[in-house]
RNA sequence: GGGCGAAUAGCUCAGCGGUUCAGAGCGCCUGCCUUACACGCAGGAAGUCGGGGGUUCGAAUCCCUCUUCGCCCACCA
């Protein structure tokens, strides 16, 4: 016997081949790129250090180590550099809250001891997540594996930020920055997320000086009348002029302030006048500006009540301020005293619930603080012009094209970024200033004293923005400042696929980056996913304990099932909503799939040869109707899932490639040919039923079962060679099993299915859709009337087209196997009804009508006659106007003409048709 | 306050340049352990494509409007 002598367990069992294949790819080498090709570059959103996988991630690796395979397999030197970020902000919390276990601060272990143990940490932890990579199948070239904080990334970092300097685009900014009191560090603007919250609108009296009235504020944040130094209102406002220049008393603070005018007062917001905070509030800051105010702080840097004078370089000394009873008071708890306090004075005229944005980390989720304070800015206008420029030409694109709006509306109204972090952990900024001349300058090397007067040096304590760093991965990554092989070879990369929550955090600034320093687009695709949801729509997070942990779906369904139903679950950029509380439910497609696969694998190996033919070299001759249209099949499911696959429809080519191997190859094709394959092992004039039935149509049995066979091993190469880049465990393990695979062939690196053009063949496919049709109509009738399985059925077919009664005679074999049923050919009966049923003793006679409905067909036709009939008149007058033909372009006129001609011989063919079925 | 997206079968979603369009998977109902698969096979029920207008010979598909969810941006205290 030629058959495989293997077997093969009836339920495919992922865990067993998942580790070991991963091992062989990446013994072999497989994930670098290739020498000898034109590269494909994907850089992976580096996951913070400390992180675990979560959904999000799954979601967005999958999709590209899914094109990154393709890329691969069509011959691409596809490079996709993994790597993790340092995580400036979250990675302190998270050994902050490490040693506070132990009881201690980071100011117990100083700075150096601080840092020491978040390395300490980090070699720890950093390894998790990109072994968790590896478990979901991700092919990334690992030997180039880079971290935020690696030696050489942190030369480029500085290199950055002194070549910033130099060009005058990095200062020191005095203003109101986002503070977060928990983080103790400022935040940029993305840092600090502004949420709609419902609070309260305090209207509190403020005394005039003398006595002879008061004026009445609103505002959302009693605590910080503290720090007033002013009360504004509209110079057009009448209800103004009576108090202008006059002065009011601050209630608690019981100091004198000025009321004045100022013309960014809203009239119609609260009472129209409004208290000014200037060290506590970005927009009074302006105010303060505007008028010379004193601009004190009330509150420590931790959020309590206080004169904390902060990052505010010479500001010290202001007045007292924060009364007794209020000093060292959390913000909010001051808040509630605050108001009893104005209460109890009789100040307090109203509250209103009132809605509005306020700002939280997010990193810590604590309400963020407006603090006045000195940070390092970039200036971003420059940096944020050629990129936009570049978009509006079209030299990079945003998929879906619907961010178009929101990208382009953030990059137009930049604003400066605060880069100065007060952390311990991250880039320290390399600015240095001279104690002794106050010479302050940025430095690529660590000088040892200043230049100008020798005096000795302080380094800027603070760090830089996480961001500041990984806006470089593109080009860091590869070598850059240095000039370096892989730098030239790979950059500029190609899709850049990221969630888009980060698209202004990183994919922005990305841009702008390697605009401004490779002079060159970092990427040609920015890929936006969804993001992973709930039930409830709600987005996955560890705080609502509703995420789904991809691992777990690993154990329990395998990593196949997995990526099968987060690519298939959604179309581009669309959320993916998985229910955490139904793991069944919601990945057992991906597992029922890859069963199926597995066991039509089982099947298709266990009836092939040691050797079987290239379907190149089978006769044309030896094909039978279902062999011609397969493999036609085959030719446009390979079309149409490179196809979906190069626009990024990954969803798309999935179902094009399940419909194909489960409604076709599997539902269809292996059932018709499964007489075929017996029928060839018998021996010749065997009196068995098989050999009886087998020659009838088919000619020689066994030349017709090495034809079979050689067209299931053919489709099964194409099938799997297709999914590979979806589920490449099981794809590869099966695709291993083929006849004639060598030892060293892997899969991954396999090539991408071409079409055959000669396979392509509609005839094929039009008369087995006929055969199909008729087998169904068939099967309703055995159910409709609950005729027993095994029961021979007489089928009687109308000769009602050519197409129909060639296809089903040429699979007359496997039409009655299929059906259990005999066939005839009668040229009885009308044309009505689909179905006809004839009891008649114990044998049961159905006519199917030759498998057309002609009532649908006779409409459609009609509709489609109605259509041409339609255009050819608009076309035609359109010929016939003199303005037209004198004004539009030659070649546009010609293409209108040949559009007619092409539109009337369609017409006729219609007509033709239509008036063949009786219309 | 601006901008964007979604609303199609019980659930999760395709279809949205007007021929091929009312679909898939899951769930449900009825038969089947048919020698690859019960994680399966065959058959079936189920949707006035969110509401209302409009354009058209013809609209899930284009336009307007309303409703409901969701997201992003914004210094109205």
């Amino acid at each position: 016997m030629p058959e495989l002598t293997f077997t093969l367990p009836p339920q495919y069992d992922p865990h067993a081949v998942e580790a070991p294949l991963y091992r062989r790819w990446q013994e072999r080498g497989l994930f670098a790129p290739r020498a000898d090709a034109e590269p494909y570059v994907v850089v992976i959103p580096p996951p913070n250090v400390t992180g675990v996988l979560h959904m999000g991630h799954g979601l967005n690796n999958t999709i590209q180590d899914v094109l990154i395979r393709f890329e691969r397999m069509r011959g691409r030197a596809a490079e996709w550099l993994p790597g993790t970020d340092h995580a400036g902000i979250a990675t302190q919390n998270v050994v902050e809250r490490l040693i506070a276990k132990e009881g201690k601060t980071r100011f117990d272990l100083g700075r150096e001891g601080f840092v020491a143990r978040v390395w300490e940490f980090i070699r720890g932890t950093g390894p998790i997540i990109l072994e968790q990579l590896r478990q979901i199948g991700c092919s990334c070239d690992w030997d180039r594996t880079r971290f935020t904080f690696d030696e050489h990334y942190t030369h480029a970092v500085r290199e950055v930020f002194v070549a910033l300097w130099e060009e005058g685009l990095i200062y020191r900014g005095h203003r109101v920055i986002h503070w977060c009191p928990r983080c103790l560090t400022a935040l940029s603007d993305e840092e600090a997320e502004s949420r709609e919250t419902t609070g309260n609108l305090y209207h509190i009296k403020y005394p005039l000086a003398d006595g002879s009235g008061s004026v009445t504020v609103a505002t959302t944040r009693p605590e910080t009348l503290l720090g007033d130094t002013a009360v504004v209102v509209h110079p057009d406002d009448p209800r103004g002029r009576p108090y202008l220049g006059k002065q009011v008393r601050l209630p608690i603070v019981n100091i004198p302030i000025p009321v004045l005018a100022d013309e960014s007062v809203d009239k119609d917001f609260g009472t129209g006048f409004v208290k000014v905070t200037p060290a506590h509030d970005p927009n009074d800051f302006e105010i303060g500006m505007r008028h010379k105010l004193e601009m004190p702080l009330i509150m420590t840097e931790d959020g309590h009540m206080g004169e904390g004078d902060g990052k505010t370089e010479g500001r010290k000394g202001e007045s007292q301020r924060v009364p007794v009873e209020l000093a060292g008071l959390d913000r909010f708890e001051a808040r509630k005293k605050i108001v009893k306090m104005l209460e109890a004075q009789g100040l307090l005229v109203k509250v209103e619930p009132h809605h509005h944005a306020i700002r939280r980390c997010y990193r810590c989720d604590t309400v963020v603080e407006p603090r006045l304070s000195d940070q390092w800015f970039v200036k971003m206008k420059p940096l944020a012009e050629p990129v936009l420029a570049a978009y509006r030409r079209g030299e990079f694109a945003i998929v879906p094209e619907r961010w178009r709006a929101t990208f382009e509306n953030w990059m137009e109204n930049i604003r400066d970024w605060n880069i100065s972090r007060q952390l311990w952990w991250g880039h320290r900024i390399p600015v240095f200033t001279c104690t002794k001349c106050k010479h302050r300058w940025a430095d690529r090397a660590d000088p040892q004293a200043c230049p100008n007067c020798g005096g000795p040096l302080e380094q800027d304590p603070d760090v830089l923005d996480t961001w500041f760093s990984s806006w470089l991965w593109p080009f860091a990554t590869f070598g850059w400042p240095e000039r370096t092989a892989d730098l030239a070879r790979f950059y500029p990369g190609h899709t850049l696929v990221t969630a888009p929550e980060i698209l202004f955090f990183w994919v922005a600034r990305m841009l702008m980056a390697g605009y401004h320093f490779m002079g060159k687009k970092p990427f040609s695709t920015v890929y936006l996913t969804g993001t992973a949801r709930d039930t409830q729509h709600r987005r996955m997070s560890k705080s609502l304990g509703n995420g789904i942990d991809p691992l777990d779906v690993v154990k329990l369904y395998g990593a196949d099932a997995l990526r099968w139903t987060l690519v298939g679950s959604g179309s581009l950029g669309a959320d993916v909503i998985l229910d955490p509380n139904d793991l069944e439910t919601t990945f057992a497609p991906g597992r029922n799939f890859a069963n199926k696969l597995w066991n039509i694998g089982r099947f298709i190996l266990s009836q092939l040869p040691t050797q079987v033919t290239p379907i190149e070299r089978v006769g044309r001759t030896q094909l039978t109707l279902a062999d011609r249209w397969i493999l036609s099949r085959a030719q446009a499911t390979i079309r149409e899932a490179t196809a979906s696959l190069e626009q990024f429809r990954l969803d798309e080519a999935a179902k094009t490639c399940f419909a194909f191997v489960w409604g076709e190859l599997a539902d269809w094709y292996v059932e018709a040919v499964k007489p075929r394959l017996s029928a060839g092992t018998e021996p010749t004039g065997s009196p068995s039923a098989a050999a009886q039935r087998a020659p009838a149509a088919a000619g020689d049995p066994v030349a017709s079962r090495a034809a079979a066979q050689a067209v299931l091993s053919y489709c099964l190469d194409v099938a799997l060679r297709l999914l590979h880049p979806v589920v490449p465990f099981i794809t590869e393990e099966l695709w291993q099993k083929l006849p004639g695979r060598g030892a060293d062939e892997l899969l991954p690196v396999a090539s991408w299915p071409t079409t055959l053009k000669d396979l392509v063949n509609e005839v094929a496919e039009r008369q087995f859709a006929f055969f199909q049709e008729g087998i169904t109509k068939t099967r309703n009738v055995r159910s409709d009337y609950q005729i027993p399985p095994r029961q021979e059925l007489i089928v009687h077919f109308l000769d009602a087209t050519k197409d129909s009664a060639a296809g089903i005679a040429s699979e007359k074999d496997t039409f009655e196997r299929i059906g259990h049923l005999k066939l005839r050919f009668d040229p009885i009966g009308s044309h009505k009804g689909a179905a006809t049923i004839l009891r008649d003793g114990s044998e049961i006679f159905v006519v199917v009508d030759g498998v057309i409905d002609f009532d649908k067909q006779r409409n459609r036709l009609r509709s489609e006659l109605s259509r041409l009939d339609h255009q050819i008149q608009k076309l035609a007058e359109r010929l016939a106007d003199p303005k037209f033909l004198s004004q539009a372009p030659a070649e546009i006129v010609d293409r209108e003409r040949e559009k007619e001609r092409s539109w009337r011989r369609q017409h006729s063919t219609v007509f033709d048709r239509l008036h063949s079925i009786g219309g």
